[in-house]
DNA sequence: GTAATCCTTACGGAAACCCGTAAAGCGCCA
DNA sequence: TGGCGCTTTACGGGTTTCCGTAAGGATTAC
């Protein structure tokens, strides 16, 4: 079994369990941290006193309270770890069940098992760390519906999200079409973003954009 | 101390957690839930028996699976448990602290208090516990940043929630004026509903109407 | 009983959207 | 080089939003 792990979580309330699950596994070394700040500090310390962490297990969304912040979130966590100590195995424990940005963990960020929180949570955080531990197989958990190789999803880009945050900052098509100029984001006339947000209108079924941006915002898009 | 204490919260990573607390509260009986519909159902038996719950500790959002279920979330059962056992001590344990919401809770279901899950949740959890044994002052978690007393949110009203929610599903101004006609919600001109919306985005200094909606959702009003 | 005030509704013009069509730009290939 | 297909952009007209002004109706004040 792992012998040294680190929990990124935030609420003591989930923490408790978590760590519970850690010494059931008779795990010799089981850290916490409620800021991913700490937890990046944690993982270099140990890396630069030659005795490194063998698991991360991480939450996605922390709260944010007085304190400042460089990290505020697991996505961030997992990427700055990455330029430290890619070969970390590294789970994911978070309520988020949205498969766009489930992907994009499993994709861009390299993490080895996702465990959305839900009502048999625990036995499958169980199996996921065995899991993880004994060979390297992606896991996913059970609960999500969704099809891991369904390319629906995925067809939206970075650049319909780009969209989607500016429309519901209050832009309107031509400060997005000169905002996307000035970052150099192509295309950007109004025409094309316009055409874009159609394409995005009747994906979603929405009516007009109002109704699209509910929409995204329902899905965790922005 | 309490004698039988119900909790209601679908994660069980957290009410292992809330348990915890309650057997080292020594509540002789503890019963747990996954679902708001069997909540109540155990609310009722207790009374059919004589032998009554006197404290409810409830989550308010339950994640929906394949089940069918008649009551969504933790408003709702408070709201059915109200008919049949009013006099119910009831705490509220969630990870929502938009204002509106907590005020509503405490104004209109008559809660005994409010805890937010947080990085010491646990702590304030034992503490509203006790409080709300000992008296029945109100209780309301500190680190939430608001105002009990302040009185700017608590003038967003339910016609405004409504006109937010059919915005939110793509209904424009004359089919919200149609809908209001039918349902005899007044007033429900084109031209009053405008301005209302109007009033609205100013309150939340909103561009046009995605901007609002974009903001409405953040704060969990729709 | 009348005036003042507030709320609701109506109206109109400018701005932004919605949606279809057409032109311009660009890579590809013969 | 010229034609083909695809993407991007431009244009135009209808609809909806946006915002100010004002009329009609109800309630309150005196």
């Amino acid at each position: 079994m792992f012998k040294k792990v680190l929990v990124a979580e935030d609420l003591d309330s989930i923490s408790i369990a978590v760590v519970q699950v850690l010494e059931e596994l008779q795990v010799p070394v089981i850290h916490h941290v409620k800021y991913c700040d700490e937890g990046l500090l944690k993982i270099k310390k140990a890396l630069a006193d030659k005795e490194p962490y063998d698991l991360l297990i991480t939450d996605l969304s922390f709260k944010s309270d007085h304190r400042k912040v460089n990290l505020n979130s697991g996505d961030e966590l997992v990427e700055a770890i990455n330029k430290v100590q890619p070969n970390l195995k590294k789970i994911v424990f978070s309520i988020e069940d949205k498969s766009y940005r489930i992907k994009t963990l499993f994709n861009e960020l390299g993490i080895n098992a996702y465990v959305s929180k839900g009502r048999n949570s625990i036995t499958e955080l169980r199996n996921a760390i065995e899991s993880t531990f004994n060979n390297g197989e992606k896991i996913l958990s059970s609960d999500l519906s969704f099809n891991f190789n369904d390319k629906s999803l995925i067809e939206i880009e970075s650049y319909d999200i780009s969209i989607l945050k500016l429309l519901s900052q209050g832009y309107i098509l031509e400060s997005i079409s000169k905002e996307f100029k000035d970052l150099s984001i192509t295309p950007n006339g109004t025409s094309s973003i316009e055409k874009r947000i159609n394409k995005l209108k009747i994906y979603f079924k929405a009516n007009n954009n109002v109704h699209l941006i509910a929409i995204a915002k329902d899905f965790g898009l922005v």
